[in-house]
DNA sequence: CTTACTAGGTAAGATTATATTACCACTTGT
DNA sequence: ACAAGTGGTAATATAATCTTACCTAGTAAG
């Protein structure tokens, strides 16, 4: 999901998230029963996220409250002994999200990669 | 980490988090920056928590976001076949992907996604 | 070029929630 | 009994959000 580091504080993590999920702010403020300009502000850093709001918007952008809050590992140092990191937070998937990623692991090992793109 | 099925409320996981600490209402609203009153209030569903207060209170009470918020996803039991397979897989991956992959799980974890598309 | 539509940012007054102080009861230890 | 600690709740002053409105930028048609 980020991949860009400099996407450290809630309100940019969410506003990339609905950017993601393909919604505007007047559709996810209608989602979750505010005015548009709330989501703008939301947004914007100038209003707070209540935790029931948080946990709408992790449902309607599939993301985790964990991640919008900046509790999920985001970047890993590349010599780091990540398997055993990866067995970690393997752990805490669903079996589903398992079953998918293990066809993100196979799409990645077949393709040729040659740099650069985001997932 | 959770167990009670009758704690099926947020504010109910977070007053049971807070005596899980050890730690008194009053105690708890000094290191949040707020009156007693408040945490009170919270812990009786009376007030709302902002996203922010979320992240402290988690931060303070050692627990998670996702499962304050009741996302905490089932984890797949430690000898589940699939996470042997998952293992295996992810050793041959090249260290970049690796990364790439690692942060796929983060933004992935709890997020619910019955839906069923493809990746 | 003009019109219309969509998306998004922002201001101002009305409305609502929170903060702050205070007082209450209960418990424990002196 | 007394004091100290914990937690629930009320009243009002304060701060936040809501709601409406207006503005700009971009886009697609006419």
């Amino acid at each position: 999901m980020t991949v860009d580091p400099q996407v450290n504080s809630m309100h940019a993590r969410l506003k990339e998230a609905r950017k993601m999920a393909g919604l505007s702010q007047g559709q996810v403020a209608k989602l979750l029963g505010l005015h548009r300009p709330s989501v703008s502000e939301i947004e914007a850093g100038n209003r707070r996220v209540s935790a029931d709001e948080l946990s709408q918007l992790c449902d309607i952008y599939d993301i985790s409250p964990d991640w919008v809050l900046g509790k999920s590992p985001e970047t890993i140092s590349p010599d780091d002994p990540k398997l055993e990191l990866a067995a970690r937070e393997l752990a805490k998937l669903k079996p589903d999200d398992l079953s998918r990623l293990l066809k993100v692991i196979a799409a990645m090992r077949s393709s040729n990669d040659t740099g650069g793109e985001k997932i």
